[in-house]
DNA sequence: CGACTTTGACCTGCGC
DNA sequence: GCGCAGGTCAAAGTCG
């Protein structure tokens, strides 16, 4: 997969934008078309500036989906931890203002430290 | 063989 | 009630 090159771009973009999808703690908003199961969870969106949609943060994700939303022709990607007990969500979309951009949003919280390798090869 | 990706189908909620 | 959009699951296939 990627590098750990990949990594750098992730710290460096995270101070570029920093989005929160959540309405911080006030449930007096209306938040009837977002009132979804991890809404009350931990919810984080940020924009990271990488040319790949996969940014390895160092936990292990596991795909299993992928739509297209309006607003943006580039597909958004789900992404679930596989870590055992952990159910930590992540969508990875694309800015379709920004090819260089994707908004990347964390659901959950890890119960767990990142595992040492997330893959038993090594990468050429 | 185990872990992971891909893709289509299915389900649910909302608006009209 | 119907259609649209978004979200999730499962089966098959791939790779080391």
């Amino acid at each position: 997969m990627i590098n750990l090159e990949k990594k750098s771009a992730f710290v460096d973009s995270s101070q570029h934008h920093i989005s929160s999808s959540m309405d911080d703690d006030d449930p007096s908003r209306d938040v009837s078309h977002v009132k979804k199961r991890a809404m009350k969870n931990s919810r984080f969106a940020f924009r990271t500036k990488s040319d790949e949609d996969i940014l390895d943060d160092g936990y292990r994700w596991r795909k299993y989906g992928q739509k297209v939303v309006k607003g943006n022709p580039n597909p958004r990607s789900y992404y679930k931890c596989t870590f055992t007990g952990c159910c930590v969500r992540k969508q990875v979309e694309r800015a379709f203002q920004d090819a260089k951009s994707v908004i990347t949003t964390y659901e959950g919280k890890h119960n767990h430290h990142i595992p040492t390798q997330r893959r038993c090869h090594t990468s050429t």
